[in-house]
DNA sequence: GAAGTGATGTTTTTT
DNA sequence: ACATCACTTC
């Protein structure tokens, strides 16, 4: 691998005779078919690090990734070859590289620069707040399955003057019982503009509308991108493909554009991806001599495995022709895991990787769990964790979608783009500043009357002298951070952000142990922060190096748990089969393999073929993850929504030829049907659910406090009485002192110091309501 | 305003 | 089973 950047390149003596095609053709359009485990990677980073050794200069190239690992690996990568001219290549996701390209042009589209990227929370509570302002049934208007619509539509590149025109799509809705559809996308579209965001969706809609109307700017990038590449191309939808062509095709411009994808592998068909994309390809680009190359040997797996996927993919209808093989030997055969229950499906895998450990030498880190939901994690964890096995849960929620982490991104947000509605929604009242509901109501309401931003209008609303007065205090805070933003960096700004809005403060009164974890990531954030400030390595651009609070807010807007800085730690992965695409390990073992849950019952419902087979080929991938051992479980009894469910194992077991399989396996396989029954009728005692979570019980969970004080001898006083500084008895939490009182009349609020709670923790307690004994 | 209660939805996958 | 949300109660 010793590159000299002056010697003949020695890297394509380590490609076979097709990946040496696949990257040394660089001319031209150029399909590249690619089974797992075939060198993808390793011929798309060759091929950029040979058209850089070739003479063309780094920045002239765009490759597109589907995940931000996939491109620091391909950066990494090409830079071995290369060396660190590899940095200034345009490899990304579409979502960042496209963020990039838009913040350069957005005026030109009527957004501001520095314009809030919405996450699909921020999209949702959006949506919510559509559905609940027009008053419309909840029950036919879910707000994942509009956001799910409004996705699709601009993925389609359908505006909602073009959803209003289409009778097919409004027929549907009428059908569904939510012919308000329309009207909530077209609110929607407006909601976002005027708070100076882009959902994920807008990063790719936003900049195609660039590129078409402005032929200028479409210009500038056609020029730009002299070589294009895309990865995971069976995964783009139909948007990111117009897009694509859009750069490649250029006036008088060679059409130097290389896809890779797999077909086979296509598992985001749910969110748009389509694999009509590739077979599209093919066509659009015949009549420029395209040249297709098909990597159909896997370095990864043995031959047990790799004949296993073969026939199951078989099982699907339409797919490029290809014949993946291995010269591997045959390895060991596929071993199957029936068990009664789910968590017994826990143990016996917790047992195997134990046995696995022991014969085979494999270290943790050699080993992946792979399901179709994030919510079978539990009982694998909780038996790894009984025998001491060290494992990391990928998925779930990410760290900045955290609560806390949110509430002071909101606040830096703000800072950046004080029109970011989601942003002020989420912090205008948090901490408490006594801006209540009706008030922020009011905001909102005068906001759509004026057509202004919520932040231009809220100190012109009409509220009571104490709400107005906490408005321009919140103004004048989030100024005061506005100041500072344009002197300081990133962390100074959001140091003052997290002291003076008392949001710290306010994490710091729980004692929780929840509570405690709440300052911790707070405190991981803001040194996230510092070392984004501090750290040169990180660059959002390659070509300046803004440390800025909007250089921050851009970078982390993109970033999901996934990107994780590894670490050297041993460890199992457990994970999603869709989060371990493109991941390799010695020993898989791929759980839940049971009907309804895998293929998902959600596949299965609608009938449709489709389903099934994206589900299949999501079993594809799940099993292509494996080198050397693969396992395959499944539990006869599961609980699910909190009821036991009785499922017949995975039809995708019979798809995989008996010979594959080891003896004990075969066995318990060929009686498939058996088994349903043998769950059912000899009710197998119940497996000790509580038994097994017992040990493992959540901690933390707050205990109410019981009675301090005997009823019998409690006499609450009038509430009018109760004045500042006087000594008090609640029922629940004893004797305290009133530190503050503030409001009046009905509002009165009390701010009291217990004695009974930890440290110095105050209560604020409504006056109207509380029963409090004056002590004196 | 805060805490507790019961009803309701959620779980297929993610940039 | 778990989380969220509207609703009640103090």
């Amino acid at each position: 691998m010793s590159e000299n950047q002056n010697t003949i390149p020695t890297y394509l003596n380590q490609l076979n005779d097709i990946q040496r095609k696949a990257v040394t053709e660089t001319e031209g359009p150029v399909l590249v078919v690619a089974g797992p485990g075939s060198g993808k990677t390793r011929v798309l980073t060759f091929r950029i690090a040979h058209l850089i050794q070739k003479g063309v200069a780094p920045w002239d190239i765009l490759a597109l990734t589907f995940t931000n690992k996939a491109a620091r690996e391909m950066k990494e990568r090409i830079e071995k070859v290369v060396g660190p001219r590899a940095n200034r290549v345009w490899a990304g996701t579409f979502h960042s590289i496209f963020a990039r390209i838009l913040r350069v042009e957005a005026e030109k589209i009527g957004y501001p620069s520095n314009f809030t990227i919405y996450d699909s929370d921020d999209t949702k509570s959006v949506i919510s707040a559509i559905i609940k302002e027009m008053n419309l049934n909840k029950e036919h208007y879910n707000t994942n399955a509009i956001r799910s619509r409004i996705s699709s539509a601009k993925s389609n590149l359908i505006t909602p003057k073009l959803y209003e025109n289409d009778p097919q799509l409004m027929a549907e809705d009428q059908m569904a019982k939510r012919p308000y559809v329309q009207k909530i996308y077209t609110k929607y579209v407006a909601r976002c503009k005027r708070a100076g965001a882009m959902d994920f969706d807008d990063l790719l809609f936003r900049l195609f509308e660039l590129l078409q109307k402005h032929e200028d700017v479409r210009k500038k990038y056609q020029e730009r991108f002299k070589y294009i590449l895309v990865d995971e191309f069976q995964d783009t939808n139909h948007l990111q493909y117009s897009i694509v062509k859009k750069l490649v095709n250029g006036e008088n411009k060679p059409r130097n554009i290389c896809v890779v994808g797999d077909d086979a592998q296509s598992i985001y068909a749910f969110r748009g991806a389509t694999i009509q994309n590739i077979l599209d390809f093919e066509k659009d680009y015949k009549p420029h001599g395209i040249q297709v190359f098909k990597l159909e040997q896997n370095y990864r797996s043995t031959e047990h495995i790799v004949k296993a996927a073969n026939e199951v993919i078989t099982h699907n209808r339409n797919q490029i022709q290809k014949t993946i093989w291995s010269d591997k030997g045959s390895g060991s055969q596929i071993k199957v895991i029936k068990t009664m229950s789910d968590t017994e499906e826990g143990k016996r895998v917790a047992d195997t990787i134990v046995e696995q450990k022991t014969r085979h030498h494999l270290s943790n880190k050699e080993i992946a769990i792979l399901y179709r939901t994030n919510a079978q994690s539990r009982v694998f964890e909780e038996y790894l964790r009984r025998y001491n096995i060290h494992y990391k849960v990928f998925g779930g929620l990410s760290f900045y979608q955290r609560k806390e982490v949110k509430d002071l991104i909101a606040y830096l947000r703000l800072v950046i783009n004080p029109k970011d509605e989601e942003a002020l929604r989420r912090v205008i009242n948090f901490p408490r500043r006594g801006i209540g509901k009706t008030t922020i109501e009011k905001i909102s309401a005068l906001a759509d009357a004026k057509s202004m931003t919520m932040w231009e209008v809220m100190i012109h609303v009409q509220a009571s002298t104490k709400a107005r007065n906490s408005i321009a205090g919140f103004k004048a805070m989030i100024e005061l951070f506005q100041k500072k933003a344009e002197t300081g960096n990133a962390y100074e700004v959001a140091i003052m952000a997290a002291k003076q809005s008392k949001l710290v403060d306010l994490l710091k009164q729980d004692t929780t142990i929840e509570g405690i974890n709440r300052l911790e990531n707070v405190n991981a954030l803001l040194d996230g922060i510092k070392e984004f400030t501090e750290d040169n390595t990180i660059q959002v651009d390659e070509n300046s190096n803004d440390k800025s609070l909007t250089a921050y807010l851009q970078n982390i807007a993109l970033l999901t748990d996934q990107d994780e800085k590894s670490n050297s730690e041993d460890y199992v992965t457990l994970m999603s089969v869709h989060a371990a695409k493109g991941l390799e390990f010695k020993s898989v073992f791929v759980v839940g393999m049971e009907e309804q849950l895998f293929p998902s019952f959600m596949a299965l419902k609608s009938d449709s073929p489709d389903g099934l087979d994206e589900e299949r080929r999501l079993f594809y991938v799940a099993i292509t993850r494996a080198e050397a051992f693969l396992t395959l479980s499944y539990a006869a009894s599961r609980y699910k929504f909190g009821k036991q469910q009785y499922n017949e194992p995975s039809r995708f077991l019979d798809e995989i030829d008996i010979s594959h399989l080891d003896n004990n396996s075969a066995y318990g396989r060929s009686s498939r049907a058996q088994m349903g029954n043998y769950g059912r009728e000899s009710k197998p005692a119940a497996p000790s659910r509580a038994g097994v979570s017992g040990n493992f019980k959540r901690t933390g969970t707050a205990v109410t406090p019981s009675l301090k004080v005997d009823p019998k001898t409690f006499k609450p006083s009038p509430s009018q009485n109760i004045q500042n500084g006087m000594r008090v008895l609640h029922m629940r939490f004893g004797e305290g002192k009133v530190m503050a009182i503030d409001g009046i009349n009905d509002k009165r609020v009390a701010t009291i110091f217990f004695k009974s709670l930890p440290d110095d923790q105050q209560k604020r307690i409504m006056l109207k309501f509380a029963k409090l004994q004056i002590l004196n």
